[in-house]
DNA sequence: TATGAATGAGGTTTCATTCAT
DNA sequence: CATGAATGAAACCTCATTCAT
């Protein structure tokens, strides 16, 4: 690892757990084992650290996005008795809200969210706009298969959506993301969707 | 009004918007009038201030649970079709999301329970624990009133709470709380509800 | 002397020497014998030192050009022998090429007109454009009086000028101020006006 | 041009318009296109990029003088009047005063004389020693040549050489060295030795 | 020749806080 | 009650310079 990753590495880790501002240059650098004037050989400044993270995030997320309809397509693996299913684990879990950078990427932009604009809308868009619409495209597949009407459908992504939302919030984003802790996310998730699909 | 609730009030204000650390105590002065070392006249440090508003805060909350059960032995006003619709709106919105007061303190909370231990336990208690006890409670009582089973009220009453989290959040935590933000909020809620006792 | 004196007169005298740039705070604060934050209860940042020095030389040169009617009808002290003597000995010299604040104020203009807009309109000003106007005015004066044509006079207003530029470069802006080279300057000053006199 | 040279002419401007310590070691090379690490290996240190173009201007000086009693004897071109006219155009001006390099190295020394001392020197020899030593010498022709007596030289060398200090610095010292402000500049110098030529 | 990486020293500024009046 | 003045600690950042490659 490069000192430049380094110190992004050591940066969003401070940052997601303590926040932007409470985090110093002189934390950073103490953690990395640098000097703080080597860090801005680095970095222009202390913002550009964070713009670097949120860059990286947002590549992350445009490589998951592009990659979605393909997913979206496969066959289900074993376990999986719905469609989407396989999308919900691949992508929303494995490679988004399980990922270790991914998983701190949105702690911190949980805590900034209310400190920066530009990070309020990053926030919005990966964790409500574009969640929101991967599932309803799920949802309406699953009407198309009959599993119920497309009425239906619309309402159910939106309760589906809110309770997704608080799980993540419940499971995944404060004290340390344990294996444990993924299993429980897991299993609620499978939970909710079993209770939705018998419903009919 | 006193300079010292003048300060609180200005300090709550300031602390909702831009979080505690991010306020400084000339810019709290500078909005209330006075010098920064007449500040300390009133509060004893930073942190007193914070802590005065969650003090202040866990009296009005406990005043509200205090009131909870006579509400929900009320009968329900007009254009109230359920039993608890009147405990919702009275006291989830009138009393606790719409005051201004809370309202502020609820985003400050937000903000803060990333920061600050006993802010977040304040925050699960009074955002999570608490109201889903009151919503469960009434989701029980709808199931002795014969409209779904126990079973059924379990469940509803975690897809209801993510739910109302939702709304919260999208319409009543950031910007101005307006006149129209209030309204679109109640409306949701009471199409949800809408929904949910139709469905049998 | 209060603080905020102190410190104005020591940065004074340190710019004037080193200039802006080459004065840091913690300069300014050893020598006034205070520490770098309890400037900053003073002055709101550097450059605000620099702009109350300016604006004081501001008002100090307002004054003075508020009183040169007055002093050019004045008659003639002994020892003067022609029209404006009075005016160049009290005003130029006593009341501002040899008062303290002002000597090092064009010192600090002279070495900042190159760093900064502002002092370079100011310096233009307060020691090109303001003392011709007077200068002009003396030499119409003593045109009127017949000691010269209007033409010599304007020609030879700009010799003068350039003149007292160059003395006033030679004895007063480098080194200290001390009675010695003010005498010089006068000296010369006289001379020049003799031969100038006499010419016709 | 040679790295070297490149970054002597990109300082030489810099420095000419902001100052020797307002210019970073990063400006100069971030314009020339190199690391900073790179401009060590051609210079031992910041200070040695001003010595070289100090050097550099004392030999470039040190040739004008060595050809000043030729031309001083050379006869007068079409347009030229006056003994020593010649001199002043060619030497003063052409070689000089407007020469690209010296024209900087003048607005350099003329910030940096109060900052360093070798500099205050080279400025004073440069721009006011050597060129009254030379016009001395060409009013001491002209008295000669019976234009004016040996006294009336003496003084109006001193004339003369304040004059052009004025007209120097107000054409030539600030702002772009245009074609336009030469040409006012030289036809000024012109004008003013008509008026002291026909004074007699 | 040129560069990438690192560093020590120093700069300006903000902040919460104290204390005598 | 309120203020003026002062302060220590810490923040971010810039700069000239070095050195191995």
């Amino acid at each position: 690892m490069t000192t430049k990753e380094k110190i992004m590495d050591v940066a969003l880790h401070m940052f997601s757990e303590r926040g932007y501002e409470a985090v110093s240059i002189r934390d950073i650098c103490g953690e990395v084992g640098i000097k703080e004037s080597t860090l801005y050989y680095h970095f222009k400044n202390k913002k550009d650290i964070l713009d670097s993270l949120t860059a990286k995030f947002r590549e992350h997320i445009e490589g998951l996005l592009g990659g979605v309809d393909e997913i979206a397509d496969e066959p289900a693996a074993e376990g999986q008795e719905f469609v989407g299913e396989k999308m919900m684990d691949t992508y929303m879990m494995d490679s988004y809200l399980f990922e270790p950078f991914c998983n701190l990427m949105i702690r911190l932009m949980m805590i900034e969210q209310f400190h920066n604009e530009e990070i309020r809308e990053l926030y919005e868009k990966t964790m409500f706009t574009d969640p929101y619409e991967i599932q309803m495209d799920i949802f309406m597949r699953l009407a198309k298969a009959g599993t119920f009407t497309e009425n239906e459908a619309k309402w159910l992504v939106r309760d589906y959506h809110a309770y997704m939302n608080m799980l993540t919030y419940k499971y995944l984003l404060n004290g340390e993301l344990t294996e444990e802790r993924k299993q429980r996310y897991a299993k609620e998730v499978h939970e909710y969707m079993q209770r939705i699909m018998k419903r009919q």
